[in-house]
DNA sequence: AAAACTACCTGAGTGC
DNA sequence: TGCACTCAGGTAGTTT
């Protein structure tokens, strides 16, 4: 489900929360995650949270001696709520706090994470190996220009590549391809410069307007609060097919790549 | 090394 | 109503 906006909106709403706050219990309603949840989760318990921040489309919730990792999948979300409201049936990971209140991971599909490590995050094995944060200064037209040198796969799979940048998912790939003119099968390693510099420019417009809109609900992303996102009236192909493209006029296509849904207009990209 | 493919899981929607 | 089937926002791990 979430892309990086999603799960940047979802940090920015949790932070307010729990920042501060004392850990008083977790509890595993059901382990059976990606991978199963650990008992170390419970090492939380009686730590106070320093901060949460974001790495890739992890969540870490940080204490003082290690940090929670969460990952939200396909499916995830999470909600920050009173004991007292009634339990989902995919509310599998709760973290209770001392001042009443508690985080809720609720995911149907159970490709989330939670993960529990010490020492340096940029150690973990589920880290080490990504590539830069789209909005940040090191992911620039110089940086993916030379990733995509001699590269043989298509473009949208070069962006969705972890190794190459993070955070781009299948939603925001079609949208920054569509706003670069750049057709998504055109491989990687046969595109211009100045093509990918307005490609690197429209990935980083595109992911922080879907943050400033709070996300994109497509079916059941749902912010901290519950609340959707509001960047679905804002996408331009995603899930559009046979809508009319709204630069050309024409016609919104659909297409596979790598069995992922690709939306694209045939007249604007090329 | 890079590219292609598999696997994990539930639920919504469609067509018969 | 029920069954069979497709599709969905991710990504580690395996095979080619």
């Amino acid at each position: 489900m979430p892309e990086l906006p999603e799960v940047e909106t979802t940090r920015r709403g949790i932070l307010p929360h729990l920042r501060g706050e004392l850990v008083s219990n977790v509890i595993v309603r059901n382990p059976a995650m990606r991978w199963p949840i650990e008992k170390n989760v419970n090492r939380i318990t009686g730590m106070t949270i320093t901060g949460v921040s974001r790495r890739a489309k992890y969540l870490l919730i940080e204490c003082s001696a290690g940090t929670l990792m969460l990952h939200l999948g396909m499916s995830g979300s999470l909600r920050v709520c009173q004991p007292d409201i009634p339990l989902k049936k995919h509310d599998h990971f709760i973290m209770q706090l001392k001042n009443g209140t508690e985080l809720r991971l609720h995911d149907p599909r159970r490709f989330g994470a939670v993960i529990w490590h010490e020492g340096a995050i940029n150690d973990h094995s589920l880290i080490n190996h990504l590539g830069p944060e789209p909005l940040d200064h090191d992911f620039h037209a110089d940086y993916l220009h030379r990733s995509c040198r001699d590269r043989k796969t298509s473009i949208k799979q070069h962006i969705m590549n972890g190794k190459v940048v993070v955070g781009v998912g299948n939603i925001y790939a079609s949208e920054a391809l569509f706003r670069s003119g750049i057709h998504p099968k055109r491989l990687a390693g046969r595109i211009s410069k100045p093509r990918l510099e307005r490609l690197v420019d429209e990935i980083k417009s595109v992911l922080d307007e879907a943050i400033n809109q709070g996300g994109t609900t497509l079916r059941d992303f749902l912010n901290e609060s519950g609340q959707p996102g509001y960047f679905k009236q804002r996408l331009a192909v995603y899930d559009r097919e046979k809508d009319r493209c709204i630069s050309c006029a024409g016609t919104i296509r659909r297409i596979v790549i790598s069995n992922r849904s690709t939306f694209y207009c045939p007249t604007c990209q090329k």
